[in-house]
DNA sequence: TATGTTATGCAACTCAATTGCAAAGATCAG
DNA sequence: CTGATCTTTGCAATTGAGTTGCATAACATA
């Protein structure tokens, strides 16, 4: 709620806080499932649809959220942890799509083991996604 | 390159073996990564998008391939083992998605480990993907 | 062969993602 | 304060993956 908050957290990861980008970032704090950008566009119906686009974009570039691919076909974010860096594989936990909701979760205290690669694989990122049915949704 | 042996594997899993579906399992087993409709669109440009999207949809409710969500927004495919049932841990495995050649990889031996998940959150599939360079790129 | 089922092809549509360009807003030097 | 510059936002349009309904062709079964 607090304004000031949400300005810093865009500027510790220098992006520029005009009002557009904390109305987002003020969303995203208080949904408790990942977004995509259709998300955004029935939420910000007053805004274009390229700002939204083009906000996750910038987010995404400057490590305020990671990026899910779930089975939905829609890219989803989540907000990263204060002092993540999106590295692999330290910063990279477990998310959970339910496939009745839809919603994606992120399980942050669920990180990915070390894997030994093949020679020559190089890794950066990486979409852990475990599917099934959400408490919601399993009842 | 026994055709006999490609309609052994469909009708193991209970699909019709046509010339069509006999022709993309071939494909798909001779290529070295996983494989997208566009990919068959490619591949087979005298036969219909709608016929290689079904075939790929039945390939996939009758357990011969698995179905994998990277970072290209394309919806990926790679043949199962022959004793594979897709289920959840135990026939989930690592893959790895190159953003330059936007090719996917299965690597079978790397398994993914027993997660507890929170309350409630019931798993049936998961897609594991690592995100980097492959070595055709790395170098 | 007749009959019913399954597979394939055709056409059309939905929707997420993306891009170019123009207008509006912010920033900064003088 | 003013003008120049850069960034952000809005508008319009396009691409392309995914999907569906319906007609026809191929196939299996009796």
């Amino acid at each position: 709620m607090n304004m000031t908050n949400h300005e810093q957290r865009l500027l510790s990861r220098n992006i520029q806080p005009t009002a557009m980008r904390i109305r987002i970032l003020s969303f995203m704090v208080e949904n408790k499932s990942a977004l995509g950008l259709p998300d955004l566009e029935e939420t910000f119906t007053h805004a274009d649809r390229t700002t939204l686009y083009r906000t996750l974009k910038t987010f995404l570039e400057h490590g305020l959220v990671h990026q899910i691919n779930d089975a939905s076909g829609i890219t989803k974010y989540a907000l990263c942890s204060e002092n993540c860096t999106c590295s692999y594989p330290d910063d990279v936990h477990v998310h959970f799509y339910c496939t009745s909701c839809e919603q994606t979760f992120c399980f942050p205290h669920l990180g990915i083991p070390h894997y030994d690669l093949p020679e020559n694989f190089i890794p950066s990122h990486g979409s852990f996604v475990i599917t099934g049915s959400c408490p919601s949704c399993s009842s």
